[in-house]
RNA sequence: GACCGAUUGGCGCAGUUGGCUAGCGCGUCUGCAUGACACGCAGAAGGUCACAGGUUCGAGUCCUGUAUCGGUCACCA
């Protein structure tokens, strides 16, 4: 076996390793296992990379530790799924594609909208360029996936938009509709100006700016009629007790001052308010203020919210307290605040912005008076432009408009996609009731009791799912928690064309603006009767649901009673049509003049649906089919089963030209093509009848007769898919090529069945905690509205979460792009190898919330690394090599029954007894997913404990002794297995070579050999309980130590390690360490040990509190060298053996520590005076 | 402002119910081509566990406070 290179070089074996995993199919998972009680499941979903990018680091560790826990519990014989798939990443992927095409000289989506208001199909357009981009990066994300050794089901790799996904969220969004679990309502949402769509609150990050505070002054005026003005003057004020007032010539025209941050939103201002209590609010009651330029006259409202500043009672501790000056302007269009007193006191709302956020009169400003110098500009222009016309105008020709400007930093919440202030911008939007029961309540139930703090939606253990989902580590519970409390509801539509189109219908065309005008929906009245019919038929039929939407209230129109129908307000209805394909209700809809609603999902509602889409639900009782039903003759080259509803056989054929007719046509095609071709079969299609499955499961037949396939109306078309590779056809000299999952897909195949039953809930969740409230709490909600039974929870996605830390570069910073302190995983795997980087990162994942990786640049190659790799690079090595010399030891051993117990030296006891130690501290870590005590252990597993002590001690014997060998290759077996979760490939690479080497065994350890002919499908070793054996631990560690105490003295003196020492120890102890003296002969490079005293010159060491000499050391020995060494080693022992009196001279010590702590101590005690008198007395003979 | 973390040799980190004579890897220093491995072997040096109090027979570990650094949430008068 020396035909091995010296090392490990990852590149040789990786491809080839990957190759013989996809071959043997052992990552793919079997619900029929599960559903048949064969095995139990272990399952995990991927978090769904964004499709806006190549995967980084923090992608690697985050499915580098998925891998380990899906190997290790592969191994220990569970059907293990891990669904693999990406996210579409609606917002980021749009604004990404965006950004690419414009730096390409390419139109920007700005450019298609322009073209879609004109009238052009522009949006298909620019959805097909995402489309594009999607497609390049789901495979370089696959690809990398599979770089990095993920063993996912491969064949069962879902997109947030493929049509399962789609499936989902369709019956998703139907379902919270009818339930009134979705409605429409305008608001102000958090609006981003460049990318125009709303924002969910948690889509806002909030950032420190530093701004400024603006005193601006606005006249008092009298109500006058419009167009007049009548202005307030100080000696009416002073009249009125408005303190200060006198101090002003009592002429003059009198002022209020007001505070700002955004004085560009002055223009609409509806009113100012004025705390009730505050002096100066009776004063003004009843006047009006008139804003500068606009002209308009808005009035002052009193209202509590208003803080009043220090010197007119208000609180010196609120830092608000200390800048306000107790007016404030009310802009209910444009502040959250201000929205909430306009709704206290009946407000105008005017929206002065258009989209963009720029000054706008077309998006519900009218007055604009002399303000028209704003109009057009950008937010930051028009604030400087009202600053500077503040500034230049004054009141009596003496006070500047402009009071004060002071520096004030303060909080802004910006966009998390483009970084720019969110704009508080009314509009319309759909919103999905999350403080509701059955979403909020239900997610905060499936909390684990222990790890609750509040008591509010406690957990019913009686129900399934309550009381079940547990945070590792804990601490993150509290984020989980504490997120639902202060939740509000959810806003789920986003004004962007890359997502799933919201399935609305309506008659108003989606009213971004504040304004709206509604046609006029008086001559539908009278023509309306049968179309309402109609509705309410398809209504009836579970095919639509519709509702009036006023704000967060709905009324469904079936509720509505036929002499209200009259005044019913058609404006704001919303139809909702369930199937996508439902093209009869979709047209008769449409044909009523309502049209789809433009805008699409936030991404994370397709993401929530996650553990359910995955999975196969809504249709998650499709039947299971064994591929021996859909081909009889060779089932073994099948790697996917599809299986559809459909109905009749006229249902199934169709009509040519549409959809279903392509899907025959086609089926017919790939069936035979390999009679064409001569290759092998593409696929095999049988019919069944759902009645007959049903009834008979997988022993049902096929239906072969054309007269039974006619007759039956349950039909249930499965598909055997026998390649994952895209087939060319050539048909009338066209070629086509044919993706055959994709293809069925799109025609509602689905490969699902039996997932959902068998593999939910899920195992666990492993992810970073920045997407705790965005996708856990939300998957939560979901799955256990939509598992919904008997009106009670559900039952929820996951067991357990498990967050992990994020990858920080060496200084704390987060990595990123334009930092340029990224590592790209593709790299390490370029220049360590896939393994070295897998054991890092498993390695450094402390329960900590950050991990840190010093990030170095090599020059040569411009790439980022870090040398923290080269850890695993030499841990690997380090494996390589030992099975090398492991498997020269080999050479020529054959089978046989396994060896005894009674045969095996004490090395081999010894080494099983770590194994099982070891496969103890695995499993542990595994359950409380702590990964590095998991490579540790491994680490010291093979390094410390098989490489420095095992191996070197069988090397004089193992070549001649049977048991050696035997322990040996079942040793280094069940090493590679432990290690294999963790460095797949090496492992792997190295079990082909062992698994030529034949032998026995050994007794207590069980090697269950591979289902799929693959490390990765082996079992997990069983340690039976003998192996641990305390004796030969405690007889290897008494080799071990007096090895190390031989060893040291051998470096202070500086022996040669090729020099063969002669040690000299008391007669006891040469007789009772007996045969294992040679253990430590081997160990120590020592040629005799005796018990007869040194003859020529000698070094003293101590052994267990005995001196002991070692000889032969050199031809001459340095005695003050000892001396010097011997009183260093004294001195530390004195220090300690103070510290061990002083302990047990402590009284309380003695009488309250735990007895056997006491005798420890006192052993120690005994140890140590020993040690020193041993010292002593070489330093007397020393002289 | 509220909450959650972190602070342990030069660097990166362990240290799970207090029992520690504080571990590991990198780096440093000494010696070494020894029957796999120099991506290695045998050794060594290096820490008053951020600081101040407290609880306890005993504190890196528990409590209180302070400082510094991260993070999350709130706050745009």
């Amino acid at each position: 076996m020396t035909d091995l290179p010296k090392a490990y070089t990852p590149a040789d074996h990786e491809p080839r390793v990957r190759e013989r995993w996809d071959d043997s199919r052992a990552f793919h998972a079997d619900p029929g296992r599960v559903l048949s009680g064969e095995a139990r499941p272990y399952t995990v979903l991927i978090p769904p990379p964004n499709v806006t990018a190549a995967l980084h680091l923090g992608h690697a560790l985050n499915n580098t530790l998925q891998d380990v826990l899906v190997r290790a519990h592969r191994m220990k014989g569970y059907e293990t799924l891990w669904m693999p798939g990406t996210d579409h990443a609606g917002i980021a992927t749009q604004t990404v594609v965006d950004k690419r095409l414009r730096e390409a000289g390419e139109p920007g989506i700005a450019e298609y909208k322009r073209r879609e208001a004109e009238g052009e199909p522009a949006r298909e357009e620019f959805v097909a360029k995402v489309q594009a981009w999607k497609d390049e990066y789901k495979a370089r994300i696959t690809d990398q996936l599979k770089a990095m050794g993920c063993s996912c089901d491969w064949s069962r790799q879902r997109f947030t938009m493929d049509e399962i996904c789609a499936r989902a969220v369709r019956e998703a969004f139907f379902r919270l509709f009818k339930d009134g679990l979705i409605y429409r309502g305008k608001r102000l949402v958090n609006w981003d100006p460049v990318t125009q769509t709303a924002l969910a609150d948690d889509e806002v990050e909030s950032r420190d700016v530093d701004g400024h505070f603006y005193f601006l002054r606005y006249p008092l005026v009298h109500e006058a009629a419009p167009g007049d003005h009548n202005p307030v003057t100080w000696e009416e004020l002073a009249a009125r007790g408005y303190p200060g007032a006198e101090e002003h010539p009592g002429d003059d025209e009198a002022w209020i001052t007001i505070a700002t941050t955004r004085p560009e939103t002055y223009l609409g201002d509806t009113a100012v308010a004025v705390n009730p209590k505050d002096p100066r609010a009776t004063a003004v009651r009843g006047m009006k203020v008139q804003l500068p330029l606009v002209g308009r006259v808005i009035p002052i409202v009193e209202d509590d919210y208003v803080v009043m500043p220090v010197k007119y009672g208000g609180d010196e501790n609120d830092p608000t307290a200390l800048m306000a000056t107790g007016f404030l302007k009310v802009t209910p269009a444009h502040y959250q605040n201000d929205w909430e007193i306009g709704n206290r006191h009946d407000l105008e709302r005017i929206n002065i912005m258009a989209p963009d956020a720029s000054i706008s009169d077309q998006h519900g400003w009218e007055d604009v008076g002399y303000a028209h110098i704003f109009v057009g500009l950008s937010r930051k222009d028009a604030r400087k432009k009202v600053v500077e016309e503040f500034q230049a105008r004054t009141l009596n020709d003496a006070h500047p408009l402009l009071e004060d400007i002071k520096p004030h930093r303060h909080a802004v919440g910006h966009s998390y996609r483009s970084h720019v202030p969110v704009e508080p911008y009314l509009s319309d939007q759909w919103y999905c009731k999350v403080t509701d029961d059955r979403l909020r309540g239900y997610a905060q139930r499936a909390l684990k009791t222990e790890q609750r703090t509040s008591q509010t939606h406690a957990a019913d253990t009686r129900i399934e799912g309550d009381s079940d989902v547990t945070f590792y580590p804990p601490r993150y519970a509290k984020t989980y928690e504490t997120w639902h409390d202060d939740l509000r509801d959810w806003c789920i539509s986003r004004q962007l064309w890359w997502g799933h189109r919201i399935p609305v219908w309506s008659l108003r065309q989606l009213e971004r603006e504040s304004h709206f005008d509604p046609p006029h929906g008086a001559e539908l009245k009278s023509t309306m009767r049968p179309l309402v019919d109609r509705l309410l038929e398809l209504e009836r039929g579970g095919r639509i649901s519709a509702i009036r939407h006023f704000d967060s209230i709905g009324v469904p129109l079936v509720s509505v009673r036929p002499e209200e129908m009259v005044n019913f307000d058609w404006q704001e209805l919303s139809v909702c049509v369930l199937n996508e394909w439902d093209s009869e209700a979709i047209e008769f809809v449409e044909s009523m003049g309502f049209t789809q609603d433009p805008d699409v999902l936030d991404t994370w509602f397709s993401s929530a649906l996650w553990a359910l889409s995955t999975l196969g639900w809504p249709n998650a009782d499709l039947p299971r089919f064994h591929p021996k039903q859909i081909d009889q003759g060779d089932d073994s080259t099948v790697n996917a089963v599809y299986a559809k509803r459909v109905g009749t056989w006229k249902d199934f054929i169709g009509v040519d030209g549409e959809k279903s007719g392509e899907l025959i046509d086609t089926l017919l095609v790939l069936r035979d093509l390999h009679k064409k071709t001569g290759g092998e079969p593409v696929l095999a299609y049988q019919l069944f009848s759902e009645a007959d499955l049903e009834a008979n499961g997988q022993a049902a037949m096929p239906l072969l007769a054309p007269d039974d396939i006619q007759q039956a109306t349950d039909l249930v078309c499965a598909v055997a898919v026998k390649t994952t590779e895209p087939v060319k056809v050539v048909k009338r000299s066209v070629e086509t090529v044919h993706d055959i999952p994709a293809f069925l897909l799109s025609h509602g195949f689905q490969d699902t069945a039996g997932l959902l039953a068998a593999f939910n809930p899920t195992s666990v969740l492993c992810t970073a905690r920045e997407i705790i409230t965005l996708w856990v709490s939300r998957m939560v909600m979901f799955n256990r509205y939509f598992l919904e039974h008997d009106g009670k929870p559900g039952q929820h996605p996951f067991h357990d979460v498990f967050i992990h830390a994020m990858i920080q570069d060496g200084e704390g910073r987060k990595m990123s792009k334009s930092l340029g302190n990224g590592v790209d995983p593709l790299d390490i795997i370029d220049s360590h190898g896939t393994d070295s980087m897998r054991f890092t990162l498993v390695q450094m994942t402390t329960n900590t919330q950050d991990v840190r990786m010093p990030v170095e640049r090599d020059e040569t190659t411009g790439k980022n690394t870090s040398p923290k790799f080269d850890l695993g690079r030499n841990f690997c090595n380090k494996l390589w090599n030992a099975a090398r010399f492991a498997l020269s030891m080999l050479e020529g051993t054959t089978a046989g029954t396994p060896v005894p117990r009674g045969d095996l030296t004490l090395p081999d006891k010894w080494l099983l007894t770590r194994i099982a130690r070891t496969e103890a501290l695995l499993t542990d870590a595994l359950t409380k997913y702590t990964f590095k005590e998991f490579a540790d252990a491994c680490y010291d597993l093979l390094w410390r404990d098989f490489c420095d002590w095992y191996l070197e001690a069988i090397k004089p014997t193992v070549k001649a002794s049977a048991a050696q060998q035997a322990t040996l290759r079942a040793g280094l077996d069940a090493i590679l297995r432990l290690l294999h979760p963790m460095i797949p490939f090496v492992t792997e690479t190295i079990a082909e070579k062992l698994g030529e080497v034949a032998s026995p065994g050994v007794e207590g350890l069980t090697l269950t050999p591979a289902r799929r002919g693959c490390l990765a499908s082996a079992g997990w070793p069983e340690c039976d309980a003998s192996l641990l054996d305390e004796v030969a631990e405690a007889r290897l560690e008494r080799i071990r130590s007096l090895a190390a105490e031989i060893n040291t003295t051998r470096a202070k003196h500086q022996v040669k390690p090729k020099r063969k020492i002669t040690v000299h120890l008391s007669a006891s102890l040469v007789e009772d360490l007996g045969t294992d003296a040679d253990y430590v002969r081997t160990l120590a490079g020592v040629e005799t040990i005796t018990a007869d005293a040194p003859a020529g010159d000698a070094v003293a060491f101590v052994f267990e509190g005995a001196e002991c000499k070692a000889s032969d050391l050199a031809d001459a020995v340095d005695a003050e060298q000892e001396k010097a060494a011997l009183g260093t080693e004294l001195a530390k022992l004195e220090k300690q053996l103070k510290t061990l009196d002083g302990r047990l001279s402590n009284p309380g010590y003695v009488e309250k520590a735990p007895e056997k702590m006491v005798n420890e101590t006192k052993q120690q005690r005994a140890e140590t005076a020993e040690r020193i008198d041993a010292i002593r007395a070489r330093l007397g003979e020393l002289g």
